[in-house]
DNA sequence: CTGTTAGCGCTTTCAC
DNA sequence: GTGAAAGCGCTAACAG
């Protein structure tokens, strides 16, 4: 059997309350009897049980992924940065889809903290920016980390500079001799893709090119999107040189359009994207694009998140940094 | 506050204990006192505490994905699956990443369960046939299911034939004309690996066509497995007019070693996968491939498991249908 | 068929 | 600084 907090304070010759002063970091312990405790924890292979410590304190040593309907590939890399972090803390993560078949985010979010009274929960996007989440987190008092937001201020979590990243992008188009660079928006529940618009005006003006409406077209993430978008902005009369599209799934729908139609890419229209998911390596050409430490931001989101459950005013908004893959989709254009 | 069991009993005018029989399906209730009790849960909104249920009873309410690194969308599919069924049936999901950095299978998996004490776990490959992991589970008599074993018998879980899929898949491209079929190989602690070559043989020798042991090479699962292999195969003298790879990934990367040196597929080659992961229908040329239910398999294994868990000797081994897809990465060889 | 009593293993008072 | 006792909300064993 397992052995108990009580079989500890038998080895260590103190009483239960001692032990478990040590276990929880707690003050008021001489450095001998933590010694001792430690020890005995060490000997025994003591764990404290996750139930009968939430039941009495407070905490539930479990923190929540809450998200809505993320790329798979973005959520799987969340997911496992996440994971890293909870392993190096003792927390432990459960998953909190919330929305899926009827809508009712506040009711799912309800559902898992009737379950699991999670001590902290990580937003990723596009939930990040949900009102109904927010309220609900906010009302109960759960202490939250965001992922990429689209307001930042006075959130704990973790974001990239993507108008930057976006910038570095375009001005590599430009270098390249692309002249007349359309851009594929992005959801626009989605945070991220209002710094990527911008980040491609900014480009453009920096660069003292006109803003040309007819280059700018709305898509939803998917590839499906991502076709008819590229299908509409071939379909111009003057189409442009060079795509960028806010996602990778989205470029990989341009280069399927350019190919149904007999383009090759990067010869005839060269194609970016954004993330660098799996995708982006596999098709061909390989895809230039973005990469952002998604995995990473999971594991920094949530030691931050941790932070704060332990210190009330802990945590902050940590920035990360962002890499420009220029590949095999895009070259300098034809014409020149 | 939330409330507890003992205001419904109050509010119902029963003891508690008839609450918590009515909340667990027991026998022993007459039907009267179920519908009070089930009025009384209702209004008050109650919501067993779990943790207080897991200290105080044997169960956890909690099953866990035991996984090691299956491909990241295999992965997600499973889980989502599982989630479905978890939340039709009041359990919960946790997830059991083990052996990630130091390899200690059975180490990780005593984490979890010293953590969340999980009523059973899911097994997908590479890890259902994994000695360490099923010498733990049977060691501490926790119920598992299995999706895809390698040794169905005994077991309960969920699987597809393979065989079966391959069988046709082949028929497919032998009807189309083709003579020289290349195969790449799985990684062969993968279960279902062994059934696709089994396939891949056994098609040949329906078509009366010889095994050319040329025509196999190994492959990792992996993209970059995929080009290594491709590139090997059209290095051949006698090259194949089609490569049937054992999972999408390695079909996209014999798509890229096809590209790179300048041949068309399907037109110079003919190629196709299995799975139909997202990349299947991503790139371009879309390609063949198999479509397994794996979303559904993760929902029905975790109901064989539910099954399971509630009576010893309850759950089976359930099949699925697959579905072959002919897309635009085979056609007709040449030289016909 | 139903209710009472005694814990599950831990943390929290509050004494010392 | 340390410890003893009293629950957290539920289920198990037993009594009715």
């Amino acid at each position: 059997m397992r052995s108990r907090i009580e079989d500890v304070a038998a080895a260590a010759g103190v009483s239960m309350k001692t032990v478990s002063r040590v276990l929880n970091n707690e003050p008021n312990v001489r450095d001998e009897m933590r010694q001792r405790v430690m020890a005995a924890v060490e000997k025994l292979q003591y764990r404290p049980n996750l139930s009968a410590r939430s039941l009495a304190g407070q905490r539930s040593y479990v923190v929540a992924l809450v998200y809505n309907n993320p790329s798979r590939n973005y959520l799987m890399e969340i997911q496992s940065g996440m994971l890293d972090a909870c392993r190096d803390h003792h927390y432990n993560l459960v998953l909190a889809p919330v929305g899926s078949p009827k809508q009712r985010k506040a009711e799912d979010l309800k559902v898992v903290f009737e379950h699991f009274a999670p001590d902290g929960v990580v937003l990723i996007p596009p939930l990040t920016d949900d009102p109904a989440v927010l309220e609900f987190l906010e009302q109960h008092e759960v202490p939250y980390a965001s992922i990429a937001p689209k307001h930042p201020e006075g959130r704990i979590g973790v974001m990239m500079d993507e108008t930057a990243a976006v910038l570095e992008l375009m001005a590599g188009l430009v270098a390249q001799g692309h002249r007349r660079i359309a851009h594929i928006k992005g959801p626009p529940a989605h945070g991220a893709c209002q710094w990527r618009y911008k980040g491609y005006r900014d480009a453009l003006k920096k660069a003292g090119l006109e803003y040309d409406a007819d280059l700018v077209v709305q898509g939803a993430f998917s590839f499906e999107s991502g076709i008819a978008a590229g299908d509409a902005l071939l379909d111009l009369k003057q189409p442009p040189t060079a795509i960028f599209a806010a996602n990778d799934d989205m470029a990989a729908g341009v280069i399927r359009a350019a190919c149904e139609r007999g383009l090759a890419v990067p010869r005839d229209i060269s194609v970016c994207g954004f993330d660098d998911t799996p995708i982006a390596r596999h098709i061909y050409p390989a895809l230039t694009t973005v990469r952002q430490p998604t995995s990473e931001m999971g594991k920094l989101a949530t030691l931050q998140l941790l932070a704060r459950i332990r210190t009330a005013d802990a945590g902050s908004m940590v920035h990360v940094e962002h890499e420009v893959l220029f590949r095999e989709s895009t070259q300098a254009p034809k014409g020149r």
